[in-house]
DNA sequence: TAGAGATGGTTTCATCATTAAACCAAGAAT
DNA sequence: ATTCTTGGTTTAATGATGAAACCATCTCTA
C-alpha cells in the first residue's frame, strides 16, 4: 500500500518521474543552480521543513544527483554539489520555466529571468526537432519500444 | 500546515512546479499524448487509484490543461483532451525523457522511444542556446530578476 | 426491451508522507 | 570557556495516497 513505484518502468518518463518527480527535489536542484551549497542554504531558500530536506538530500545522494564536496572556502565541513547527472537536470528546469512563463503569468508580471553567462541575454526557447533539425509539433510526435543506440546504427 | 504553496511565487519554476509537479499529472500528460481519452484507459495505463485519478483529473481541467469534449467516435460521454496549454507540456516531457535515457537505464535495456510522426525516426535532442542559437552549458546561465517581454524591446 | 456488464465516478478507512516544533551533538566564533 | 550557528534527528499532528466497496448511468447483447 506503499506509493506507486515507477522505477521498473521501460518508460524513461516513469523512471525519472520515479527518482525526480516529487514535489521538492527540481526546487532543490534550482536552488544549487543560484549557489546553494550547504543545508541551512537550502533550507532558509525553500522554507521547507528540515526533517524533509534531510531526506531529499540523502536520496539525491544517493541516486547520484549531488554529491558532498570539501568546502569551497576552505572550511572543515562538506557542502553539497551537483553532480553531471545533476547539471543535466537543468534542460528540465529551462522546459518547465518556459512553460510556466508562457501559461502562469500575467502581462508584466514581475518574474525570475535565466540568462546566458556570458552574454547577459535571456536564454533561448527551447525547440522539439527532427533529426536533422527541423522544428516538431508536440502533436506530431510517436511513442514506440525501442532500444536507446539501435537507430543510430544502420 | 498544509503542503506549502509555491503558486504565488516569482519564480517560473515554483510555479510551474505547483501546477504539475506532483507525482501523477505528467503521467497523465504523457498518457494522454499517448492516445488515452477516458477515464478507464488513464486508470488502467497508469495503475493508480480511482479516486487519486478522479481529483487529478478535476483538477487538470480547472487548471486549463485538459478540457471535456464530446466523444471522438460520436458516442454520447464525453472525453479528455488536452488543450494547448496541455499539448506545450511535451517539451518538458521530452526533456524528461532524454534525461532519463541518459541516467536511468543500462545499455542495451529496452526503453520506449519517442519518433517523429513524418519520418519514424526518434526526435532531436533538445539543446539550451542563446538567443542567436549558439549552444550554451547547462552551469554558463544565471538567473535574475525581470519581467517578460522587456528585453526583447530595446 | 430486459438483463448484464462496462463506465465513471464517490465514499470509507487504513497507511504513508509532510509539516512544525522541540531537541541535540559538533563545529565556529568571541 | 562560553555562546551561537550548523546540520541534523525525534515526536506528534495533519494531509495525501491507496485499496476496496459501493453506486448511478450508459451501453451492449439476447
Amino acid at each position: 500500500m506503499r506509493r506507486t513505484d515507477l522505477g521498473g518502468a521501460n518508460c524513461p518518463i516513469a523512471r525519472s518521474l520515479d527518482e525526480i518527480g516529487d514535489w521538492w527535489t527540481l526546487m532543490i536542484v534550482r536552488d544549487a543552480f543560484r549557489g546553494a551549497r550547504r543545508f541551512s542554504e537550502f533550507q532558509r531558500g525553500l522554507g521547507l521543513a528540515k526533517n524533509i530536506l534531510s531526506v531529499r538530500l540523502r536520496k539525491m545522494l544517493d541516486d547520484g544527483i549531488l554529491e558532498l564536496v570539501p568546502a569551497a572556502g576552505g572550511g572543515a565541513h562538506r557542502e553539497y554539489q551537483l553532480t553531471d547527472k545533476g547539471l543535466r537536470l537543468r534542460v528540465i528546469l529551462v522546459a518547465i520555466r518556459q512553460w510556466g512563463e508562457d501559461h502562469l503569468f500575467e502581462a508584466g508580471e514581475p518574474m525570475m529571468v535565466m540568462v546566458g553567462k556570458e552574454d547577459g541575454q535571456p536564454i533561448g526557447r527551447l525547440r522539439l526537432t527532427s533529426k536533422d533539425g527541423r522544428s516538431i509539433d508536440p502533436w506530431d510526435i510517436d511513442v514506440k519500444d525501442g532500444v536507446r543506440g539501435t537507430e543510430d546504427v544502420g
